[in-house]
DNA sequence: TTGAAAATTGTAATCATTACAAAATTAAAA
DNA sequence: TTTTAATTTTGTAATGATTACAATTTTCAA
């Protein structure tokens, strides 16, 4: 698969060692555009990767997210997400089933009030609802 | 203090029981604007309600939280905070020192594509970054 | 005054995450 | 290639926030 490659080579320019562990994460995270939760990772790769343990998918999040190749979310209060998409873009909550989704945006326009200089780096949008099915179901 | 009177009205008027410790829950997020975690709460009330259990706060921002008093915010990887505004207002979060505090909302238009048709019920912005403190000190 | 419902409390359980040390793997040096 | 050091992975144990649950207390209405 020369896709390999690609996430080698992506891994490598941030200075991460290409590890079949860490290819297998960064793998699955572009594969699966559902923020998985670590149990989720690590259940989908436990079987590809028998001897996989799952605090190495701890270490491994953490070493993507501290390099910015994934973006960590905060919108569960039970469970961290992942998310290989790192180009500015908003999420979705489903309030009933937990289901999140990207809610790429067309057009922003924010300005706050900052008398304090907080030096802001990031902004995050987080949008909570319910989705079609649940919707329907509540009906 | 005819605050109380005003805090017993506000639970009474979203059907919640003023409890002495409910209202001295909801008086202090209203008095702390600082995003409290349980811990937090539960440590600045323990003294003037000695009985007090930590699991009774947690069952009191649960209930708060649900008839739309405050607002939980997931901001922080380690604890839920609180917060008693609850008209629209992003939260900035200070990645060194944790500090968490408010950014009144100016000027907001954001859409989104949304083709799944969620059914959007709420917006939560959150900035990160540093606070001048520990932009200085980062120096 | 009494009894039912609601709220509070303390303890135990759960579960996500982290700490840590040993084992395995990799890269670099000789 | 062999040796050695650094890095990564792994499993287990610890931590810490939150929840479950049952007993007790409080409140409210009959």
């Amino acid at each position: 698969m020369n896709n390999n490659i690609n996430i080698q080579k992506k891994l490598q320019s941030l200075e991460i060692r290409p590890s079949v562990q860490r290819m297998a994460v960064m793998d699955y995270l572009m594969k699966h555009r559902t923020h998985p939760t670590i149990d989720t990772i690590y259940g989908a790769l436990q079987y590809k990767i028998p001897t996989l343990s799952k605090t190495t998918v701890y270490n491994i999040v953490k070493t993507l997210s501290e390099s910015g190749a994934i973006q960590t979310i905060f919108i569960d209060e039970k469970n961290l997400r992942y998310d290989a998409q790192t180009e500015q873009h908003a999420h979705f909550k489903c309030n009933s089933c937990g289901m999140v989704a990207d809610l790429p945006i067309k057009e922003l326009q924010v300005k706050v009030k900052n008398p304090e200089k907080l030096s802001i780096e990031e902004l995050h949008l987080y949008y909570k609802g319910l989705c079609k099915k649940c919707k329907n179901k509540h009906k």
